[in-house]
DNA sequence: CGAGCAACCTGCATGC
DNA sequence: TGCATGCAGGTTGCTC
């Protein structure tokens, strides 16, 4: 489920509901996440305004006057502004209860993810210290990217999925955007010319972009809305596609797997 | 330092 | 129907 523009998509949803609203209660009903949910969020969090809510790579950050909450996702997780009386399910492990009568609910069902509370006088939290920038950030640019390539003998997907070379770049738009680069996952990332990096980084930002424009769509709803958006399912290119044929020159689609996450590519299109 | 991989968990599809 | 297996959108932290 979240990918950089899912978090997005949940953070845009999520925060007019919650900007400048007051924590009432904080419900912990399963505190065994990746990490253990922090014993002191409710006492940091009650009485006090949650001021803002932004991002950072997948990271989700309820800021607030003395510290930061910090979300993830992980794998299966999702966020919800509810009703605060609405019953919670087997796996919705945390409730924000705000003063208005609604809820930031956390549901969780593999505990891939995590929320952490960060005192301010701690300043940056350690899982957010050595992260890569913002793919969609100037910063993020080819002659970057192309200088941290240089020396690398591990495969290009794995290069740009590596979070401290860039954020974000999970593996449904790693697969996307070598595809749009023509570039092969195989190729060593030390191999790959300046040039073809300059497509990469387009290919990256472009395939990102239209997935949070795409999110924008159901955003509206988003409160609403339980199920699944499968508004981007219709515009990928190779991911789940393996087998299928190519959409540009109707090769068999190759599937394969790097670090044991399933890879998909046109063996014809992409060098 | 970089590369590869196990680990954290549940749900779901598939095959016997 | 039941059970075993393998797979899933992420990331850390361990080995070598």
């Amino acid at each position: 489920m979240p990918e950089l523009p899912e978090v997005e998509t949940t953070r845009c949803g999520v925060s007019p509901h919650i900007k400048n609203n007051r924590v009432t209660e904080v419900i912990v009903r399963q505190k065994k996440l990746r990490w253990e949910v922090s014993p002191s969020l409710s006492k940091n969090l009650v009485g006090n305004i949650i001021s803002d809510v932004s991002r950072r790579g997948k990271y989700l950050l309820f800021e607030s006057m003395n510290g930061t909450m910090l979300i993830h996702l992980g794998m299966s997780g999702s966020l919800r502004i509810i009703e605060a009386t609405e019953p919670a399910g087997k796996h919705d492990h945390v409730d924000l209860i705000l003063e208005n009568g609604n809820a930031l609910r956390y549901t969780d069902p593999r505990r891939f993810g995590c929320v952490l509370w960060q005192k301010k006088e701690e300043g940056i939290h350690p899982l957010l210290l050595n992260l890569g920038p913002e793919p969609l950030s100037e910063e993020f640019d080819c002659p970057y990217l192309y200088r941290k390539s240089r020396g690398r003998a591990g495969l290009i997907k794995s290069f740009i999925m590596d979070s401290k070379i860039v954020v974000g770049v999970g593996n449904i738009y790693a697969n996307e955007a070598l595809f749009l680069a023509g570039i092969s996952p195989k190729r060593a990332a030390g191999n790959i010319s300046k040039a073809r990096y300059e497509n990469l980084v387009l290919s990256i930002r472009k395939v990102l972009e239209r997935a949070i424009e795409a999110g924008g769509t159901t955003l509206r709803d988003f409160t609403n809305s339980s199920g699944e958006p499968g508004y981007f399912k219709q515009s990928l290119n190779v991911y789940g596609r393996g087998g299928g044929e190519c959409r540009i020159c109707k090769t068999p689609l190759k599937e394969i797997r790097i670090s044991q996450r399933s890879t998909v590519y046109c063996p014809s299109c992409q060098h």
